[in-house]
DNA sequence: ATGACATGTAAAACATGA
């Protein structure tokens, strides 16, 4: 079975390529992050002729996640016990989705991105990392042979090789310890993170700006990541960055990153 | 060539991204 998980930046400016991702490498289960659409208006067609079984979290423009598959979506979640809120009134975001494909259990996640280190929203993204560890931390415990996934954008670059230059990062989000310190925590529970585990080159990224000619320099960023039970983890065959989905013709800022999992 | 921001909302400029 192959889960990929892929930050598309808006689903409907993308729907071709998604399409196209999914004849090409046969992908079984596509976790989404950043559909930037409501549920209503999700294209859900092309995707259900090609066979899957679209579930969708989404509110207006902002965020958005869902999950695409042809082997089975049961159990939908809609956000994880104890998710915090953001903004005024407070409110959830469409940010975390979770459902059981093929005997997997996958979260698709969009870690708030924490813009600045003094801004609320960094703090917001460290309460929301604390709260997922929490409920991991949980899952794992209450069934120590689960095969979960928790894959997504963690907006959040574990180490200092996975940007092209730490010294452009020193005093921004994404890079520093205390964010280095929530990721780490979810191994620190049991869980292990797969794609370096499979793909441990330095400088191998999987998100690069827009802006300033970032893909062509390769000046890019490793926050796209997944950690798995170890069940899931021992099924883990290869792991697959696709880089060439940020070329062409209205790419996403993001590339898809593929698990390939033993039957 | 992999190329110099992009998206949705709303109807111009703005919030957001990282």
């Amino acid at each position: 079975m192959r889960v990929a998980t892929w930050n598309i930046n808006s689903i409907r400016a993308r729907t071709d390529r998604a399409v196209a991702f999914l004849e090409r490498t046969g992908v079984d289960v596509l976790a989404l992050q950043e559909t930037k659409v409501k549920d209503a208006a999700f294209p859900r067609e092309p995707f259900e002729a090609l066979g899957y079984e679209v579930v969708t979290h989404g509110f207006s423009q902002w965020n958005g996640v869902a999950i695409l598959s042809r082997v089975g979506v049961q159990d939908v979640e809609v956000g994880f016990p104890g998710m915090p809120t953001w903004g005024d009134p407070a409110a959830a975001e469409a940010r975390a989705l979770g459902a059981t494909c093929g005997g997997v259990r996958v979260w698709s996640l969009y870690v708030p991105n924490g813009r600045e280190i003094d801004d609320p929203h960094y703090a917001y993204k460290l309460a929301w990392l604390g709260a997922l560890r929490d409920a991991a931390a949980g899952w794992l415990e209450a069934d120590p042979q689960a095969q979960t996934a928790l894959v997504g954008d963690w907006n959040i670059a574990p180490l200092d090789t996975d940007v092209w230059d730490v010294d452009f990062f020193a005093g921004r989000t994404h890079v520093t310890p205390a964010e280095r310190e929530a990721f780490a925590a979810f191994a620190h529970a049991g869980w292990t993170e797969v794609s370096r585990e499979h793909v441990p080159a330095e400088h191998t990224y999987t998100y690069w700006d827009y802006q300033q000619l970032r893909f062509p320099k390769n000046q890019g960023m490793r926050i796209d990541l997944t950690y798995a039970t170890p069940a899931l983890a021992a099924r883990v065959q290869g792991v697959t960055i696709e880089r060439q989905e940020r070329k062409g013709k209205q790419p996403s800022d993001h590339v898809p990153v593929v698990l390939d999992l033993a039957d």
